[in-house]
DNA sequence: ACCTGAACACCGTTCAAGT
DNA sequence: ACCTGAACACCGTTCAAGT
C-alpha cells in the first residue's frame, strides 16, 4: 500500500496524458492512489515541486539518440524532440514551457543547444541569445499548436482547420538568422 | 451602485496590475466592486471571455504611434510594442500569450505583422511563418523575462541575475534569417 | 517512512428570485 | 439592466497524530 516518489510522479505523469492539466490535482491524485491528499506531500513539498518533475519525465519520456553531424541539423533535432515530447502529452506544452520559465525544470533542452553551439566555436553571446530565441520559438510554437487543437475539439473556438504554418519552416528562419550572423562576423 | 461592462473590466484590469492574475478571482472582483461574485456574470460570460477583454486592454492601453518607414524597423516596433504593453502588467505576457493562443483576442500585433509583409510584398506563405515565428519570440521571450522576475523577487528560485539575454538581439536573428529567405528566393 | 483526519482559506459557476 | 443569496462541486496546504 505504501508508495515512494517514483510512483506518485508516474501517476501524475499518467492523469496528465489522460485528462490535461485541469485533472492534475493532489486532491484527485491522491484518490486515484488510494490515499489522502496529504499524503502527496509527503512526496513533494508542492504542486509546483512535482509539475517540475513532471516535466522533466516528459523529456527524458521523449528521448532520442542524436544522428546529426553539422550542428545546425544537430539544433533541428533538439528542437524537434522537444517539440515531439510536449505534444506527445496533454498540456505538455504548457507545463514545460512554465517550469522552464520558472527556473525549476525542463533546462536540458537548452543545455544541449548551448553545448552544440559552443561546440561549433559559435561566440559565447550568440550562444545565449540563439539557444534561448530557439526555445522561445519552439515553445511558443508548441504551445499554440496543443492549445489550438484543445479549443477546436473542444468546440470553443472556430478558428477551425486555419492549419498552422510548418515548424520547421519557422526553425530554419531563425537558423538562416544565426548562420547569417556568423558570416557577417567572421 | 450599478456598475456596467467598462467598470468592471477597468477594475479587473487594475485588480491585474497591482496584484497579479492569482489575484484576479471572479470573487475579489466582486468583493471590490461591492457585489456579489455572480453578478460579474452579467457582464461577461465567464472568466475566460474576462480574460479575454483585458488582454486587448492591455494591449490596446499600449499603443505608440508608427513611425518606421522599412518593413524591418515597423515589425520591430511592433514587437517592441507588444513586448512593452505585456512587461508593463503584472503577469501581462501570460494572459496575453494564453489568450492568443486559445483564439480568444489579443489579434491586433499579429495583424499588423502580416500587412506590414503583405505590403512589403512577401509571398503569402513566408507572411504566415515570419509573423508567427516573431510573435512565438516576443511571447517567449517576454514570459520568460517576466517570470523569472518574479521568481527571483519571491525569493523562490536562485537564477537570480543570470540576465536575460537581448530582445532586439535575438528579434535581429530572426529577422535576418527572413531577409535571407527572400533573398534567396528573389 | 508513509499516511490519516480534520481543518483553513479559498475557487468558478449556476440559478431562481428580486428591484 | 443589474444584482442577491444560496448552493454545488471543487481547490492547495498545514499539522498534529498515528503505524
Amino acid at each position: 500500500m505504501a508508495h515512494n516518489r517514483s510512483d506518485v510522479l508516474a501517476h501524475a505523469v499518467t492523469l496528465l496524458d489522460t485528462h490535461g492539466l485541469a485533472a492534475l490535482t493532489m486532491r484527485r491524485l491522491g484518490a486515484e492512489l488510494g490515499v489522502q491528499p496529504s499524503a502527496i506531500y509527503h512526496h513533494f513539498a508542492s504542486k509546483q515541486a512535482l509539475l517540475a518533475a513532471v516535466a522533466d519525465e516528459i523529456l527524458a519520456r521523449g528521448a532520442r539518440p542524436r544522428t546529426a553531424a553539422e550542428w545546425p541539423d544537430q539544433l533541428r533535432e533538439v528542437c524537434s524532440e522537444l517539440r515531439h515530447a510536449m505534444l506527445a502529452c496533454t498540456d505538455g506544452a504548457d507545463v514545460v514551457a512554465t517550469v522552464w520559465a520558472f527556473g525549476l525544470g525542463a533546462e536540458a533542452p537548452v543545455k544541449e543547444m548551448e553545448a552544440i553551439l559552443t561546440s561549433a566555436d559559435v561566440p559565447d553571446e550568440l550562444v545565449a541569445v540563439a539557444s534561448r530565441t530557439l526555445v522561445h520559438y519552439v515553445f511558443g510554437h508548441a504551445f499554440e499548436e496543443q492549445t489550438a487543437r484543445q479549443a477546436v475539439s473542444l468546440g470553443a473556438v472556430e478558428r477551425s482547420l486555419e492549419s498552422l504554418p510548418d515548424f520547421d519552416l519557422g526553425l530554419a528562419l531563425v537558423i538562416d538568422g544565426l548562420r547569417a550572423r556568423l558570416h557577417g562576423a567572421a
